[in-house]
DNA sequence: TGACTATATAACTATATGGTTATATAGTGC
DNA sequence: GCACTATATAACCATATAGTTATATAGTCA
């Protein structure tokens, strides 16, 4: 990272902002154990469908999600599976370091470890 | 990933938030060569001594950094390297996955394997 | 074609936040 | 105490964005 510059930063920063919103990593989420439709991301995330397919699309244009349309369905699916590990060394920071407090590293501890 | 719940999701998020801003991103990556005070960063980021000092504030909040006073300056350190592996899988991502457009490819492919 | 379903988008509101300027706080040395 | 320096914070503005509602678009099937 050393080297990088400005406009570089920048895209980093907005990458990492495609994942900082907990409506997306829901979606990212529940699209682990393979492709879903609007409807489907839609009903598992409890979002309305207006918001779950604005979320796809900026999901998208990051390259996070690829898109699909078949028939009237459009099926989304993870474009790169390493998406996880980054959830994965978030998860395992926040248990091991950042738990200040005992009710949050109880989030962490109990269910992070099982994907 | 799986089980994580709400407040789970909605702590990650924050914790990718807190990585979603470039000035933030360049501080990190200011540390990486060890510890400065908050003028050494001011003067390295180009930012100005409030602004750096908030960014500062949030970055230990979230125990990216960690802060020590001696005399009159406050030094800040990483609080875990392992942060820079996030970058760096980021930066591979974008390089790699995300560069659709060349001059964003160019932007990683010549600086992100410098460290 | 028309009814129906699935998805995307536009317009809007409310909230969060990055940056700035000015000021407060705190340590040092006289 | 006073001057000086370093850092933090408060108040403010401008912008971005998550969510909502309503509507548009597009595919399917009769």
């Amino acid at each position: 990272m050393s080297a990088l510059n400005e406009q570089a930063l920048e895209y980093v920063a907005k990458y990492f902002k495609a994942l900082a919103e907990p409506m997306r990593l829901k979606v990212l989420n529940a699209l682990q154990d393979g492709e879903k439709n609007v409807s489907q991301l839609t009903q598992i995330s409890g979002g309305t469908q207006a918001n779950i397919s604005k979320h796809l699309t900026l999901l998208a244009q990051y390259n996070l999600v690829k898109r699909e349309s078949r028939g009237t369905n459009v099926y989304y699916k993870i474009a790169d599976p390493s998406v996880y590990e980054l959830c994965e060394l978030v998860c395992g920071q926040i248990g091991n370091r950042m738990a200040l407090e005992e009710d949050i590293k109880k989030l962490f501890t109990a269910t992070s470890q099982t994907d």
